[in-house]
RNA sequence: GGGAGCAUAGCUCAGCUGGUUCAGAGCAUCUGCCUUACAAGCAGAGGGUCCGCGGUUCGAACCCGUGUGCUCCCA
């Protein structure tokens, strides 16, 4: 078979990833395996692949395959999130392009135009993670609106409601006026922003006074129902009792007192609007202030306003601010930056508004959730978001679960005629009640309307490690008992609150158990300058494209390498040559050594390839070790460097160098195999991480028997490296740059032979050495000498002496000497700092045996060292 | 306002329990090589006030305090 020049990563990525999915690889069934669990954090239906959902899905990859390799039975749930504001305002914007307006059909119509658009657009993204390679469970894909799903939250929240903890109830909420929607406090996000800050005067009841007060938002004003002060403030204490009136309106309003009032800010007199303002509110409760509504739910003026009835209320804004300058009422105006909320999904500026919604009574469900976490029952990685979660569980506030939109689930209550309410799992079941509790009414058999509202996305998603293996239809199945807890959930910290903790509280308060074992927050993607990717800012790669032109394994290699652990990763496209480069790098390994299959000869004993093999076995070992360990703290990023290295460095750099043939020469059939053996087991170590290519080499390799892929190759038993041969082999390659930096320094060329003369007391070590030695620093003639060796260049490495002779070289015998005098200066301060160590009782009293044992190694060293380059410096001469 | 985190080579970051063979990696830079696996490569090199200041310690990039700058979360 002819190799190509390159690794060819289209061919191969759709080869292998239908080959896995062919022979069932992702696919997971319960048996007597341990098992490995992840369930994809669901990501919204309307959403396409970004960089975050690369990192994400790469971590999780990652984990699955390597703990296939491990042998568990591993099991990856994809699925969607049904994104109740997100997904409705995608259907509205397609009817209105459709000239249809969604007002004017009734809700069954937009839900069946709704599950049309989720049909067509609503696999996408998941299609978009099989490019990335993700190893999903297919046939487990969930949907958090699923018949079987959509029952699941129903029978939550019938549950919490007759324990009490779901109830409904008139408060101060979020609102979206472009969504319409109330919004839990979670999905609002405060920025912080340039305003302006008001001064206007209030005129006192029968006085000529004015009371002025400081507002960001003047067209408030029509909702005023009294002007607080401090109680304390001696410059109000005269208006006791008094009256004020509202500018415009007239209105007539109390001016009271309350020590919440800061008197620092402004005039130290703040307006009340008790609707639209949730401090005011709680002052308007205090004082029993009426509330006056002055905003429809478009965030227009209400007829309630008296003024501007109908117009938005930043028009509003600016035109109450001319018409308050024109009556006189407006004193100044002053540049001021405040934090607005602002909706996190359509980016409406959001009003506080008082609204008769349901809540999820939070106290109780947090408590277990809390401690959970607290006692590392569920670990968090990194630790430190524990604080985090600590300080929302702590001062959590009851979840307001109702949304006015029509795509989601429609919540299950029931009203009769006269206000009643029943809460049951479906109609049926709530006419039961009705009938029960008004046996004479029921007899007419009226009908009961259903609630408008749909629930909260999160109140579905918080059961999706519960329900995706069918919790809801029996919690003791099969696979909920043996799939869950999961083992690790993998997610951005953005989300800490919206989901992680949720799921926490929902496994305790229904199954009675964790959700997961772990948590790894990964960091968020961000661009080059530092600044988070979002489509809005328009600064996030085209995932597909960018896969499509480097490879999925480039992507996946410059997504991880700049990833440290729950930091934030710069990505720079930059860094996909690197992984592109480094799947060239193996694949030219590959045709190398395939280039010796033909070239093997049984017969050759090759005592210094043995050297290179036991050396590479020891390193192997080494570092399968480190990555073990640093697999399981979620080092992942260190763990692909050290692979990195480990392959490009170890394998190809020094190995393949050291065990490569002449040209034309044979090439011993036991180093062959084992060569193959070994890059075997690189592949495997790297597969989690880049999967394709090393799916592709290894095939190349060898011929596999059917079933023999790497995706499910078990890994070796851990071995144990040999510290001497590890020691021979970094001595080795430090020989071989010594005398390469000496061919530098001397002007050699690559093919100007040497003469290499070795004095050491360790000439054993020479001779198992001594082929590949010669070979790598182009030496024609190789020999071992006891004294100096006239006119060479001499250099030291470790404590041996070495002389190089060369006929082209242009000695430059300054150079060396400074160069010698250099190390030997350096040598002797660090045997200071040492013997001063030695010679310091306190030192000696207090710190550890083996620290002790180390610095007199490192002080024989150094005398020895310092020995051999003060003789070799002496029989340089001028 | 409350909390968390970060500051190490030109850039991005490692550096676990304090111990000069521990100041490191990758990228970038410089030098020399088209050596038949790979120029998408090979070989070699240079580069740092470990943010400032103070302290603890026999010993500090690491621990403590403080200042400065930046980031994030919550209100």
């Amino acid at each position: 078979m002819e190799l190509s020049k390159n690794f060819l990563h289209n061919d191969a990525e759709a080869k292998w990833y239908a080959h896995w999915t062919k022979s069932g690889y992702f696919k997971s069934t319960p048996d007597e395996r341990p098992s490995y669990t992840i369930v994809i954090p669901p990501p919204n239906v309307t959403g396409v692949l970004h960089m975050g959902h690369a990192l994400n899905n790469s971590v999780q990859d990652i984990l699955i395959r390597r703990a296939k390799m491990e042998g568990y039975n591993t099991c990856w749930v994809p699925g969607t999130d049904h994104a109740s504001i997100a997904t409705e305002a995608k259907v509205v914007a397609m009817l209105r392009d459709m000239g249809i307006d969604k007002k004017t059909m009734p809700r069954e119509e937009f839900l069946k135009y709704a599950w049309e658009w989720k049909e067509k657009y609503g696999g996408i993204i998941l299609k978009q993670l099989e490019k990335l390679g993700c190893a999903l469970d297919w046939d487990r894909t969930a949907f958090t609106m699923d018949d079987g799903y959509y029952a699941a939250v129903m029978r939550v929240f019938v549950e919490l409601h007759a324990k009490g903890l779901i109830y409904r109830g008139v408060k101060m909420i979020n609102w979206d006026p472009k969504a319409k929607t109330a919004l839990s406090d979670e999905e609002v996000i405060h920025r912080q922003t340039n305003s302006k800050l008001y001064y206007v005067r209030y005129k006192i009841e029968n006085s000529d006074e004015y009371i002025t007060i400081a507002t960001v938002r003047p067209e408030t004003i029509l909702g005023d129902t009294a002007v607080c002060v401090h109680p304390d403030d001696e410059r109000y204490a005269h208006l006791a009792g008094r009256y004020c009136f509202v500018p415009l309106l007239n209105r007539r309003i109390p001016i009271i007192f309350d020590d919440y009032i800061d008197k620092e800010f402004g005039t130290g007199a703040l307006k009340v609007t008790p609707a639209h303002d949730i401090n005011d509110y709680n002052l308007g409760l205090t004082h029993g202030l009426p509330v006056v509504d002055t905003l429809n739910d478009d965030g227009t003026m209400s007829e309630a306003a008296q003024l501007y009835i109908g117009q938005d209320r930043f028009a509003v804004r600016k035109k109450i601010v001319e018409d308050l300058r024109e009556a006189g009422h407006l004193v100044k105006e002053e540049e001021y930056t405040n934090q607005v909320g602002f909706s996190e999904r359509t980016d409406a500026v959001i009003e506080p508004r008082l609204s008769m919604q349901w809540w999820c009574s939070m106290q109780e469900l947090a408590k277990p959730a809390l401690a959970a976490v607290m006692d590392d029952e569920i670990e968090f990685h990194p630790a430190k978001f524990k604080n985090t979660y600590r300080h929302w569980m702590g001062n959590i506030k009851d979840w307001c679960i109702s949304r006015q939109l029509s795509w989601g689930q429609r919540i299950p209550a029931w009203y009769d005629a006269e206000g009643g309410m029943y809460v049951a799992l479906n109609a049926d079941l709530a006419h039961e009640q009705y009938k029960t509790k008004k046996p004479e009414l029921a007899a007419q058999n009226p009908v009961l309307r259903q609630d408008d509202d749909v629930l909260d996305t999160w109140f579905s998603s918080w059961l999706w490690p519960m329900q995706v293996f069918g919790w809801n239809e029996n919690p003791d199945n099969k696979d909920v008992n043996y799939y869950y807890p999961t083992k690790t959930l993998v997610t951005a910290p953005e989300i800490i609150f919206f989901w992680v903790a949720r799921m926490v509280m929902a496994g305790y308060e229904f199954l009675g158990k964790k959700p997961f074992d772990k948590v790894y927050f990964t960091g968020i993607v961000r661009d080059k300058q530092g600044r988070k990717m979002s489509k809005q800012f328009g600064n996030s790669p085209d995932l597909l494209k960018l896969i499509e032109e480097n490879g999925a394994d480039a992507v996946r290699f410059s997504v991880m390498i700049s990833s440290p652990a729950g930091n934030d990763l710069l990505f720079d496209e930059s860094q996909l040559t690197q992984g592109s480069f480094f799947c060239n790098k193996m694949w030219n390994a590959m045709k190398l050594v395939k280039g010796w299959e033909n070239r093997c000869d049984e017969g050759i004993d090759d005592a210094n390839a043995k050297f290179a093999l036991n050396w590479t076995e020891a390193r192997l070992a080494e570092v399968s070790a480190e990555v073990t360990v640093l697999l399981k703290e979620f080092r992942l990023s260190e763990g692909l460097k050290t692979i990195y290295s480990l392959i490009w460095n170890d394998f190809c750099s020094w190995y393949l160098e050291w065990v490569k043939p002449g040209m034309d020469q044979p090439v011993s059939a036991a180093v062959y195999r084992q060569t193959i053996s070994i890059y075997e087991r690189l592949l495997q170590l790297l597969h989690p991480y880049m999967p394709f290519v090393t799916e592709e080499i290894y095939h190349n390799l060898a011929d596999r028997a059917p079933g023999d892929d790497l995706i499910v190759k078990q890994l070796p038993v851990a071995l144990v490296p040999d510290q001497a041969v590890l020691q021979g082999g970094i001595l080795l390659q430090e020989l071989i740059t010594a005398i390469r930096d000496t061919r530098n320094k001397n002007r050699l060329k690559p093919k100007d032979t040497i003469r290499l003369w070795i004095q050491t007391p360790a000439e054993a070590y020479y001779n198992t050495v001594q082929d590949i030695l010669r070979r790598q620093v182009n030496a024609e003639e190789f020999g071992f000498t006891t004294d100096a060796v006239p006119g060479a260049i001499s250099i030291v490495v470790q404590t041996d002496k070495l002389y190089i002779e060369a006929s082209a070289a242009t000695i430059d015998t300054s150079a060396q000497k400074a160069e010698m005098q250099k190390e030997i200066e350096y040598l002797k301060g660090f045997l200071v700092s040492i013997d001063k160590k030695l010679g310091n009782e306190r030192f000696m009293a207090n710190a550890k045996p083996e620290v002790v044992e180390s610095e007199r190694k490192k002080q024989n060293d150094a005398l020895a060292k310092i020995k051999t380059l003060e003789e070799s410096l002496a029989l340089i001469g001028d």
